[in-house]
DNA sequence: TATTGTTATACTCTATAACTATA
DNA sequence: TATAGTTATAGAGTATAACAATA
């Protein structure tokens, strides 16, 4: 087994503060920022990579505003997810899917195992666990993506299903190399 | 005039590590992450949101691969564009441009002030500072927006002209509220 | 009283490096 | 030796609240 984790450390898990509540996919956004009247903003305006940041900044501040309650950040629900559709990964493997390093999945399996949503069960090899959904983290997990998907909704609602299928396209294009 | 800050402060700037250079656009992209073989990525991939985030994480990673070197990050340069093009603005009204607290832009002002980039001129308002690129400011922040163009043209290399212009307008489409 | 810039403080996120227990 | 998980630590980034100077 790894190396154990005193219960010292186990129980110092940190709650954070919630979010004030939204109510429905018709309520107003936020909107953080996104463009400030009389502002001149120059090649910002020419950039991909611009309107991509402003674009996840405005989106951030809606997903936690609608899913503060349950304490769920997106790099939380992205890893609820990917345990939820890919049961037996490593935390080594989920680091790599997240995009993160191997110490910051800790933290946020030892959250998620406190919680009861997550499981660190055995693998073959001693040095590594296989995470899995609970019962209940199935369950949750079920809420969040109703929550989530509400978000999404509200935040794509000036565009149709099919530009919505477009901006993935394209999205998707990002970052490629054409070898 | 405001609050004197103390010269211990100001001397007490940080140094960032240089991350190593980048050659030219066409150079390998680090592609950060993406996109996992093997990896079921379920109801991420009908998000608008993830598609975004991802999108952003890996244009992040080559900003920083590309301006490291210039200890520019996209807030850093955000910051130099915006006062080029809007000439004596306040660091109140720059916070609420770049969507942060008040308290963040002072870091960021004392930082390139500093470095010679930018300076505090007096405004009417003595309580306040009209913030201008010095001579020099000028010239860098030149020299960093071709560094930009050529990070932001690698990035979108996959996507024409007319695919660049889609995708920015439909980002600027997210998170509007129809009132 | 209200506003601007500033400071102090704290919290989150993340990376690096070293450690342990296994392989 | 190499790998998986863990820990310690440090550095950005950000927010909140309080403060001084000024309006």
């Amino acid at each position: 087994m790894p190396k154990q984790k005193t219960d010292i450390l186990k129980a110092q898990t940190k709650t954070r503060a919630a979010a004030p509540k939204r109510q429905s996919s018709t309520a107003q956004l936020p909107t953080f920022n996104a463009r400030i009247e009389g502002i001149e903003y120059g090649i910002l305006d020419e950039l991909t990579g611009y309107a991509v940041r402003r674009a996840q900044l405005s989106i951030y501040a809606d997903f936690s505003a609608s899913l503060g309650v349950y304490d769920i950040t997106p790099q939380r629900f992205s890893s609820l997810v990917i345990v939820g559709n890919n049961p037996g990964i490593s935390q080594t493997r989920l680091a790599e899917v997240m995009g993160i390093a191997r110490s910051g999945v800790v933290a946020i399996i030892d959250n998620f195992e406190q919680a009861g949503l997550l499981e660190r069960q055995d693998s073959g090899d001693r040095r590594s666990y296989n995470l899995h959904l609970t019962k209940e983290g199935q369950k949750q997990l079920e809420k969040y993506k109703l929550a989530v998907k509400e978000h999404d909704d509200r935040v794509s609602q000036q565009l149709s299903v099919k530009e919505r299928q477009q901006l993935r396209a394209l999205l998707g294009k990002l970052c490629i190399d054409p070898k």
